[in-house]
This record gives structure tokens, C-alpha cells and sequence, in this order.
DNA sequence: TGTCCACTGGAACGTACGGCTT
DNA sequence: AAGCCGTACGTTCCAGTGGACA
């Protein structure tokens, strides 16, 4: 059978027969649902705060923490997009200004999409972050309007530049005499007090909401309202929506997850032809997203990431509970030296062990061993054959893969003497 | 009980680069 | 063209540290 031949009969199968999905793209993250079961409680909360913009008043700032998937991105944009269309009709002066902080990772960036929203066009670099801000504030101060600012995953962007923007931004009404900001801080991490300055913190926090996890129950309504709308009847297994939820469930009640789950276990079925999704495709669907999750890391880490990753893959070859800093900086010593790349600095490898330590690449814990000095255990969180594959494929580290660097070798012969 | 190892991790600073304003 | 600016990525310096060992 030619390539062709191959093609037409999976298009062929694909197009003949949409028994599995009705519409894959109601299980999307970016899709906001009509109604949100479970949270009728902070949509209410967060409406009766926001309300006093439709009489022209600003409201309070609110500060909204929750771990992934809990809700709190589509109760946030499910509620202002309501409010914004109430303001139509009611005439009244709003605009909406959504910001994701992980995304827009700057300040400056931050403060550009800001002024977009006002209809204001500022360079793309050029100017000092304060020029960006005062430009804004002039430009909404023109007209009487409330600006409601919506800083999603704001950690991210506290944790890499400081509250100074958050700072600023609390403080803008103060110098303005028409219009008014109110802003709508959205956090994944609820230690963020811990980093922020005692005056953000109060004038930012006027109102807090905490959305708590959602449990199995929950997520399996979630997910029932979902699937309803996009899998044909009789397609999903109780069973298999039930273990969806469960797996969602035990990885901190992330709904998201879940949806993931779900999509990618129809995907499975569909390939596979069958007529239900069973617990099977689901089983499969989260292999399937753990795998693509760590190639995908891999294939974008920089070289010296890389280097480091491949060193720790040696070393944990010979000695698999877990290398010392020191160890992995003299073979990534020597595979830079392989590859004729200057290394970095052992102070500047720390900071990619942490890098990969929180990616979940690597695995690192700092351990004391008394009087043989303070230092960092580190292992392999990835299949080594993960690391074989994608590193295999790589141009220049490829050789690397099944190198044996000599330092590893002169340990050994010291140990074994 | 004090010493001392092998680091850790914070802070300040350097350099290169793209891109704006004046 | 000069002077800034933000960003990314790195270096240098150094105080601090947990706990085995003498």
C-alpha cells in the first residue's frame, strides 16, 4: 500500500464517521462555559462586589487565590462579561482590560496591554516602564470611565519583577480626577502575601475570595454538563467519566485536568475506532498527556539545560539514588569541553538544577553531610528512556547520549580501590 | 562543643541585543 | 547618531548553614 493509499483510509476514517465527538471545543480551557456548577456561591460574591460599577462607582479591589483548575479564570470572566453587557444596555462607562501574567511576563508588557484597552498604541520597547504609565493614566483620565483591570496568575509576574506595578496601580486613583481603576488580581499561589509589600497587600486585598478544590463529586458534574455537549449520546462510560473525575480529584481538584482527560481519552477512542469511550482510553489519554508534557519540556530546554540533564542522566546510570552538585558540575564540565561550548559557572548550574527541579525534570533536595559540607541530592523525574529518545534526536547532543564521560570512569576506579 | 566542609542562594553588577525617542 | 530602555542571560562576591567528626 503506497503513503497515499495509507493518508486516505485514516482521513477516510476520521471524516466518515464523528461517532465519538459532537464538539471537541467545549473541552477546551479557553471556553467558558453558560453555567459553572459549584461556584454559584463566589459568582454571586464577586457580582455583588462588582455591581457598584454599573452606577459609575469604582469598586473594591479583589484579590482572588485558588489552585489551578478551581474555577477562578472562568467565574472572573463569566461575571465580567456579564457586567459588561449589563453596562451596555445601562449606558454605563466600563472598560474591561484581561491580562494573563504568564503569558504578558513584564511589567512593561503588562502596561502596554493596558493601554491597548484604552485604545492607546505604545511601542513595542523603547520607553521606561513610568512613560508607558503615565501615558495610560493621562489617556483614560481623558474620559470618566471605571477600568477594570484583571491580573491572571499575577504570581508569576510578582515572583519574576516585584509588586511595583501592583503598587502603582492601587495608587493611580489617588492622581486621576475622572476616571477610576479598580483591579482583579487572580493568584494559583496562596503563599503570595508572603511576597508582597504590607501596603499592596491591604489596599489590594479590600475583598478576597479563596476557591477551594473541586472534590470527585464535583468534578464528575463538571464534567457530565461538558460531555453532554460535546460527545454524541451513549458514547462516554459512566466508568470512564467517574475516573476522570477521580484522577482530577487526586491531583488537587483540578477541573481543567479533568477536561484534558476527557478530551484526550475521546481522542484515543476515535483513533482507535471505537464506539464508547471506555476507562482504558482513559488510562491511556493520561499517559498520553504525561508523555507529551516531558518531551515537550525536554525539546525546549536550552543547550546548558540540556547539558546539565544529560549529566545527571550519567551520573544517576551509576548511581541511581542521587548525584552532588559537585559531581554533576565536573561532568558537565566535560560534555561543554565534548561539544567545545565554554561552561557556565557552578553558581549559574544551581540555578538550572532549580530551573529543572521545578519544571519536574529533575528532582533535587538539599542534604547536609556533615562534615563533607552542605550540598543538593539530585535525580532523574523522567524515564531515562524519555531522555534517551528526545536527546537522541538532538543534533548536537545526540553523540552525548552513549558517551562515557571519563570522569565517571576515574570515580569508579577510586571507589573500587 | 567547636570546627569545617561543600556547598546554597541572595545581591549586585556586566554584557549583548533590539528598538524606541530626540 | 546618541542616548535610553527593557530583557535575557550570565558572572562575581560572599554570608550563611546542617550536621558529621575530632
Amino acid at each position: 500500500m503506497s503513503g497515499n493509499d495509507v493518508l486516505d483510509e485514516v482521513f477516510d476514517h476520521f471524516t466518515g464517521q464523528a461517532i465519538v465527538f459532537r464538539d471537541r471545543e467545549v473541552l477546551r480551557h479557553d471556553y467558558v462555559p453558560g453555567r459553572l456548577p459549584h461556584r454559584e456561591e463566589q459568582i454571586q460574591r464577586l457580582g455583588e462586589t462588582v455591581a457598584p460599577i454599573l452606577r459609575g462607582e469604582r469598586c473594591s479591589n479583589i484579590f482572588i487565590y485558588g489552585k489551578t483548575g478551581t474555577g477562578k479564570t472562568a467565574v472572573t470572566r463569566h461575571v465580567l462579561s456579564r457586567l459588561e453587557v449589563k453596562a451596555k444596555e445601562l449606558n454605563a462607562p466600563i472598560r474591561l482590560c484581561y491580562v494573563n501574567c504568564r503569558m504578558v511576563v513584564s511589567e512593561y508588557r503588562v502596561l502596554a496591554t493596558m493601554c491597548q484597552s484604552v485604545g492607546l498604541s505604545v511601542p513595542f520597547t523603547g520607553l521606561s516602564a513610568g512613560e508607558v504609565f503615565d501615558r495610560f493614566r493621562a489617556e483614560l483620565d481623558t474620559s470618566k470611565v471605571v477600568f477594570v483591570v484583571v491580573l491572571d496568575e499575577t504570581d508569576a509576574l510578582i515572583k519574576a519583577r516585584g509588586d511595583n506595578l501592583l503598587y502603582e496601580l492601587t495608587r493611580v486613583n489617588e492622581t486621576m480626577n475622572r476616571s477610576k481603576v479598580t483591579v482583579i488580581g487572580i493568584s494559583n499561589d496562596l503563599r503570595l502575601k508572603e511576597f508582597l509589600d504590607p501596603r499592596v497587600l491591604s489596599s489590594l486585598s479590600e475583598e478576597e475570595m479563596v476557591f477551594r478544590p473541586y472534590n470527585a463529586d464535583e468534578l464528575k458534574n463538571i464534567l457530565l454538563e461538558r460531555a453532554r455537549l460535546s460527545f454524541n449520546e451513549n458514547v462516554l462510560s459512566d466508568a470512564a467519566l467517574s475516573l476522570c473525575a477521580a484522577l482530577a480529584a487526586a491531583e488537587h481538584g483540578d477541573a481543567r485536568r479533568a477536561l484534558d482527560l476527557l478530551r484526550v481519552a475521546g481522542e484515543v477512542a476515535e483513533r482507535r475506532g471505537a464506539c464508547t469511550v471506555t476507562e482504558e482510553h482513559v488510562r491511556e489519554a493520561e499517559k498520553h498527556i504525561e508523555h507529551n508534557r516531558v518531551v515537550e519540556a525536554l525539546r525546549n530546554l536550552t543547550l546548558h539545560s540540556k547539558l546539565v540533564t544529560l549529566s545527571v542522566y550519567h551520573l544517576n546510570g551509576k548511581a541511581p539514588q542521587g548525584a552532588i552538585t559537585g559531581e554533576i558540575y565536573e561532568v558537565y564540565n566535560e560534555l561543554s569541553g565534548e561539544l567545545g561550548v565554554t561552561p557556565l559557572t557552578q553558581r549559574r548550574l544551581g540555578m538550572l538544577v532549580n530551573e529543572l527541579d521545578a519544571m519536574g525534570i529533575l528532582n533535587a533536595k538539599v542534604v547536609s553531610m556533615g562534615r563533607y559540607g552542605r550540598t543538593k541530592k539530585i535525580r532523574l523525574e523522567v524515564a531515562r528512556t524519555q531522555i534517551r529518545d528526545v536527546f537522541s534526536d538532538d543534533s548536537r547532543l545526540g553523540l552525548l547520549v552513549d558517551y562515557a564521560p571519563k570522569c565517571l570512569s576515574k570515580q569508579t576506579r577510586e571507589t573500587n580501590a
